[in-house]
DNA sequence: AACGGATCCAACCGCCAGTAC
DNA sequence: TGTACTGGCGGTTGGATCCGT
């Protein structure tokens, strides 16, 4: 039988969609015939699972809906049927679309500020090698930082030593996100430091992601933090919008060392 | 109004893993 | 054990639409 392609016509998502209804997902080779559709099998399937799927939403994708795929994305790649499952009502394919067509620039805007920033701290710390000073205390609102590098006024090359001194260690939001499983919140508030290696300065050893990372932990903490924490503190530890996708530790934590 | 480039998005393609025979 | 078939997945394509000139 020849097969058609291209866009479905509303005839045949009707039969298709009919089909389903009455017998149920089975063997997709044989829905195209038993349905009476010149297609094959994986031309359904695939109309079905991103088209015609109960459930699945149209329309653009909120700005929550943005913030999970793009943390999902830092943490899985593109992991697109992965993420799918963590956004009921999207299909793999329009969360890949989106991402292609829109998040991709948001998230290489962000890689851009944080790149930025980071040449910032590796001059940081040249300069505080050459002259022994350790304070890395910040007078300006992380929020600032981030307007000035988002609005390019802040090129790393135009930055005086005394900025560059003031401004703190950024981590990434998804670096974040294991200081909220157990373990780390005990090492947080039971008062002890979180370990022996973060007395010289900052030390983001404990920091970065585990390798049993938590998904669904995480999605809950980014729904918890979007939703009823937009600008908070956490021990000693202050966060930020989810927008930033980082945050930065308080000067006064990072002169006492006890990060 | 016409044109061309940019963007969006539905659909296809090719690969891979699992399974039946 | 090898082969064919199937479903799932990620990458890519191409047509439709948008938008600036």
């Amino acid at each position: 039988m020849k097969c058609k392609k291209g866009l479905w016509s509303p005839d045949e998502d009707k039969k298709l969609r009919d089909y389903i209804v009455n017998n149920g997902l089975g063997c997709w080779s044989s829905v195209p015939i038993n349905a009476g559709l010149q297609r094959n099998g994986k031309s359904c399937r695939l109309r079905w699972t991103n088209y015609l799927r109960p459930g699945l939403k149209r329309g653009g994708f909120t700005k929550h809906e943005e913030k999970i795929i793009m943390t999902l994305h830092g943490m899985l790649g593109n992991k697109w049927s992965q993420m799918s499952r963590h956004l009921p009502g999207r299909s793999d394919n329009e969360i890949k679309n989106h991402w292609h067509s829109y998040l991709k620039k948001k998230s290489a805007k962000l890689e851009n500020i944080k790149a930025k920033s980071m040449s910032v701290d590796t001059v940081n710390e040249e300069l505080s090698s050459a002259s022994s000073v350790k304070s890395r205390g910040s007078s300006l609102e992380p929020s600032q930082h981030m307007e000035e590098l988002s609005a390019g006024h802040a090129e790393p090359s135009d930055y005086s030593k005394e900025v560059h001194l003031k401004i703190p260690p950024k981590i990434l939001f998804s670096e974040w996100l294991p200081l909220n499983s157990d373990e780390s919140q005990e090492a947080t508030t039971d008062g002890g430091s979180l370990s022996d290696d973060t007395q010289e300065g900052i030390s983001v050893s404990n920091l970065q992601p585990s390798p049993e990372l938590d998904i669904e932990n995480s999605i809950y903490d980014l729904i918890f933090e979007d939703n009823m924490c937009p600008n908070y503190n956490i021990g000693d530890v202050r966060m930020y919008s989810c927008d930033e996708l980082y945050y930065y530790a308080s000067p006064s934590l990072l002169n006492s060392g006890s990060l």
